[in-house]
DNA sequence: GCAGAGTATCGTATATTTCCGATGGACAAG
DNA sequence: CTTGTCCATCGGAAATATACGATACTCTGC
């Protein structure tokens, strides 16, 4: 893939779409915002994936910056980063106020 | 890829996310909302990407509702189409209300 | 120390995406 | 009618993403 010359708000917005930006992980986002509980577990339960696979959707999005991970004693706990969504939102207002005279 | 059972909000969603999750795509709809014209050929000239690239491009984010597509003689005119930003913006800020209580 | 539950990581097969050059179609000018 | 410009589509090559099973790791409780 050819990576384009961007800034660093672009390339910080687009690897925080390009995580979201999937089923299995939007999904997760939503359980994450919907439960005030930030199990781990649970979500493997959630989803009909394997548990690998919901561990690396959830370091991808941990990377990403959207999740936050916090070990718990002998399970880890996943939460929201409130800043990552607020950015985003923020974002799309930018675009959103302008577009040709609609 | 396992398509995962969703909603059909969740899939229009996705579907959005996965259009502007993308560098280039994240460009052309910043220039479309930065400059009122909504000119075609310019896009080629303001991306490093060939011809046909851009083209195709386009048709991603036209096909995913992003942006609109109207022949106007010789050239084609994109301009965004507001109410699929509009969407964006209200999915994050229902996502951006709950959080594990940090 | 040992066993068990809960996660993370590794290696890998498959599917998808991304990009390009070449080709084809539509329109305006001459 | 011919030419040139602009855009869309086709076919294929390369890179990337996705999902899985197997395996290693961490912490708790006995």
């Amino acid at each position: 893939m050819k990576p384009i010359a961007q800034t660093d708000d672009e390339a910080k917005t687009v690897a925080l779409l390009r995580a979201i930006a999937h089923p299995a992980r939007f999904r997760i986002v939503k359980l994450l915002a919907a439960r005030d509980t930030c199990v781990c577990g649970d979500l493997v339960d959630a989803l009909p994936l394997a548990q690998s696979t919901v561990s690396e959707h959830l370091k991808v999005l941990k990377d990403a910056g959207i999740i936050r991970g916090t070990i718990a004693g002998p399970n880890t706990c996943y939460c929201l980063e409130p800043a990552a969504l607020a950015w985003l939102e923020h974002e799309f207002g930018a675009l959103g106020s302008a577009c040709c005279g609609v």
